[in-house]
DNA sequence: TGAGAATATCAGCCCATGATGACATCAGCC
DNA sequence: GGCTGATGTCATCATGGGCTGATATTCTCA
């Protein structure tokens, strides 16, 4: 294969992984993946407060990760696949890089 | 492929997606990813002090992220790339689940 | 239209955790 | 051996961010 000597690495996003860091962010993600869910959905799964879930989802939806559908009273929450396969996309890169870094036992010299 | 119908999707690592979601932890990596490392390094190309650098690597030896090896008075730190290989993993299976729940639409009746 | 449910917003508390400084340790070199 | 530079450890401090309670808003249904 023909890629360039050094490809421009793109590191994953920072603030999108600080976004998914938080434990109840990253449950609530992980819910999301498997079936589209309203606020009270999430209150049942998660056991955690209203107000404590609906800010937390208001950080994801800021952050672009889900998507909110209103339905009647209640409000669907939904991931963006593409955002996740974007992230996913640059750890993988970066796993690649770091085990061609460790294959060619690449190491800059001591000073 | 025998895959069965549901998939146990495995999340990704909590822990290890809180250790890597500090911004200069994160950026530490990255820089590994490309080369290995010593902390002298690592202090000119990210600015930080000595002392909470080490801190930090610390941190992320401790979660299996990175490993050390002595060289002199110098310390190379160089990136485990399984561990990233892996945490890629997940995130790509979140983001095919997430693709196949929009896709079909799947969402759980309100209430 | 009034009641009640679902959700969002806001202010405040408080704790986890990142940053820093002082000190300890260890290796190599004179 | 003594010095110097590289690195790790510890105690302390400060701030960001998560949790909560009170309240607002909006929708459904009787």
């Amino acid at each position: 294969m023909m890629t360039s000597a050094k490809t421009e690495l793109i590191p994953p996003d920072a603030e999108l992984v600080r976004v998914i860091a938080d434990p109840l962010r990253l449950q609530i993600v992980t819910l999301l993946a498997r079936e589209t869910l309203c606020t009270t959905h999430l209150v049942e799964e998660t056991g955690a407060r209203q107000t404590n879930l609906s800010n937390h989802l208001r950080v994801l939806r800021e952050a672009g990760v889900v998507d909110t559908e209103p339905c009647g009273r209640f409000t669907y929450y939904k991931l963006r696949p593409d955002v996740l396969a974007t992230l996913a996309g640059s750890f993988t890169a970066l796993a690649e890089t770091a085990r061609t870094t460790a294959a060619t036992d690449r190491k800059r010299p001591c000073p």
